[in-house]
DNA sequence: TCGAAGAATGAAATATTTGTGCGTGGATGT
DNA sequence: ACATCCACGCACAAATATTTCATTCTTCGA
């Protein structure tokens, strides 16, 4: 499971079909093609180069949690007690591991780790508390934070700056 | 823009279903199919019925930040200093509005929101910081978590629990 | 207990989309 | 100026998705 994370040179089609992708990857290459004025061939060889070089990382469905069951949605900083490198990678892997982490960035700062947790309940929540963080004793204190509103949820990512400082023409 | 969210009824099958297309929505129909004890039809009205539904919210390619020049992801806490309901809401909609927010929550707790956010650079996101928080005279605070590692970034619901006591069989 | 109605299924046929081979044109470099 | 390299588009082939239809299973009521 390496990282196949070429320095990978991504044009303005590149960007310009990652955008369709982003928000709908079920378009079909050749209405993709017609937007950028590209046949589906072209298109089609570009998607496989970027699943290839890992830009495009995945291809998923978004499930909405309320509707299976898992309406309420945290957001946990977790501060530990010890913070060698075996004690930090044992929490990556413990938290990682865990279902209901639905996201785990390991931070500088106040916190040490930030979780997005998805559970049924606040009763849910309780039990996974106790065995996650009071059940670990390297945990030092964390702070739940419960979410009201899911104002904006998606792993978008903006591609209109960044790029194109290193992108070099194609051809 | 309503939510279509009817109390949907998901059976096992759909969950199995759901299991896939969380990790690759790209999967032949056929293959879930077999996977599931199901034919390729009856896989398709299934996912067909739950996107109908909202259960699948959407189909998405999942772009990995560091390729296309955001390596820096952060995690935002933000205060504001006057919780009026049209306050909020104007909040929300700003911090939605930003390519650069990610992800947005609106939060109980010490922190009104917290904002997920992805930057090319540190200058980039001072310049945000300036235009979004000091550049809002209704932010008190905001305290900026950098993510050293992404240990584990997506959207995927735990399908296991939560569902399988409101699942009335389906025939 | 039996029969009718509704729902969902699988198999087959059709439509659509994706994938591949090949020849062409433009840009780069010698 | 010429050769080479890429990426392109076109045409065809393969695979996948979608629709149709007859059947089975379950449920509900007589």
């Amino acid at each position: 499971m390496t990282d196949t994370a070429l320095p990978t040179s991504l044009d303005a089609f590149d960007l310009a079909i990652l955008e369709f992708l982003q928000r709908d990857n079920a378009t079909p290459q050749r209405l993709i093609g017609e937007a950028v004025n590209l046949s589906a061939p072209a298109v089609q060889r570009r998607i496989r180069r970027m699943e290839d070089a890992g830009v495009i990382a995945a291809n998923v469905a978004l499930v909405d949690p309320a509707q299976v069951g898992q309406p309420l949605t945290l957001v946990v900083e977790v501060e530990l007690v010890s913070e060698t490198a075996e004690l930090i990678d044992a929490a990556k892997r413990g938290f990682a591991a865990v279902p209901e982490v639905q996201q785990c960035y390991y931070v500088t700062g106040e916190a040490d780790f930030v979780l997005v947790m998805l559970v049924p309940t606040m009763a849910a929540y309780e039990a996974l508390t106790r065995r996650l963080f009071f059940g670990n004793n390297n945990v030092k204190r964390f702070r739940s934070l419960v979410a009201m509103d899911r104002v904006k949820v998606g792993l978008t990512v903006p591609l209109k700056d960044g790029v194109a400082a290193r992108t070099p023409p194609r051809r």
